[in-house]
DNA sequence: TTAAATGTTTAGGTTAAACGGAACAATCTT
DNA sequence: AAGATTGTTCCGTTTAACCTAAACATTTAA
């Protein structure tokens, strides 16, 4: 597998977690970057090498091998990104380009070890769960701040859009994961959110909210 | 730059401190394992990028910025191998092709920290020297066992041909970094030498004894 | 229920990196 | 110094990944 179809794979494993049905050529080519032309010859080819099942005009959807493939790729990619934070100091908002590339390292072995050399992570650094060796992997119960409720307390796991500004924005107002947050107020207005955590009291955007996921502390 | 321009580099610069003449087309498709054809391309295309000095029929030599690259790229290389021994435990003959393919990340940043995680170490696992964030780096007298003196007391700072079959039978034989030998016998039949190092005796043939490499106990 | 808009594929072209074979240049041998 | 050998380059192809433009298919909306 070379390079590009490890990421169209991750590209389309992507997509098919945020609906049920298949994946159409116009998203796969905006998620990728590219024009739709170029994303009809890559499914081709990925059809061809049986990781993606594909029939003209209807969206694609990955085999058990492509599903398979991407989860590997997501684990190397998530991994790494536990190592760059936790044994290279990197900051929250750098680890994901270098993990971009980081993840297309092909050895087993490489991936295995580092596994084990981090201690078996359950989760990444935005919160995504790491699949283990085998592919497993459990998706922990998180909702976006947009949806909590007013009085309730919640702990922050997890991060939808991971680009750089949002998780400065984010590190700059000392939220990261863990980061226990209580709702006091939803303006209704522009869906600006009042929360507090350490003692300081925030208003954040309904974008910021949006991107922002939280569980519920019983 | 590509994977494939790195690639090259890195060969030439091999080459270069092999010997003190340029390097030939020939020479260099064969340590890139590829046809002199295709090395003419690349010369041509590296020559235009200015990291090589190239008049047809002669040899190549690098340029200031290509031998910057290429050290760029064997520090990257050397660090990750010391990486994937001490803190990941592989063993000795299966770091070259896993940190073949870590040389290539593009990250300074991931460099330089990795490069500090380990204590900013000095010598690879095969006694090669790691070039310093400028480049800079000693190069440790060396010579091969082939040339060492009956009597003689040596130790082991390094290993020419990185093959996993010469590294397995080093290890089969206990022999590592820093192992103390001395010349017991040099056999002029065969050019075979027999060793001792740590109460055991032991007969390498001169293939072995090409590739290994000592510096005198004083 | 056609026409417009949208989505998708095909056709043809480009670039990077490789290849084999033919042509050309240099050196070595006698 | 001529021929043979070796070394190097040129030429035409291939494959992967992309592009633009045009054609085709599907859906939507008047």
């Amino acid at each position: 597998m070379t390079l590009a179809e490890e990421n169209y794979l991750k590209a389309i494993y992507h997509l098919e977690n945020q609906s049920t049905n298949g994946v159409s050529t116009n998203a796969l080519a905006e998620e990728m970057q590219t024009k739709a032309s170029s994303a009809t010859d890559m499914i081709k080819k990925l059809a061809e090498k049986n990781m993606i099942s594909y029939v003209p005009y209807q969206g694609v959807t990955l085999s058990k091998a492509g599903r398979e493939y991407a989860v590997k790729v997501v684990r190397k990619h998530r991994l790494w990104e536990v190592f760059l934070l936790e044994k290279l100091h990197f900051s929250w908002d750098e680890v994901h380009d270098v993990a971009e590339q980081l993840e297309h390292i092909k050895s087993e072995k490489l991936t295995d070890k580092l596994d084990e050399f981090l201690d078996f992570p359950k989760v990444d650094p935005h919160g995504d769960p790491i699949p283990d060796k085998h592919g497993n992997f459990e998706n922990v119960e998180k909702t976006s701040l947009t949806n909590a409720e007013e009085g309730v307390s919640y702990v922050c796991v997890g991060v939808d859009d991971s680009s750089s500004d949002f998780l400065k924005y984010l590190d700059g107002n000392n939220i990261s994961l863990g980061t226990s947050i209580t709702i006091i107020h939803k303006e209704p207005f522009d869906n600006s959110i009042k929360i507090k955590f350490n003692d300081i009291e925030l208003v954040v955007s309904e974008h910021v909210a949006k991107n922002l996921f939280l569980t519920e502390v019983l």
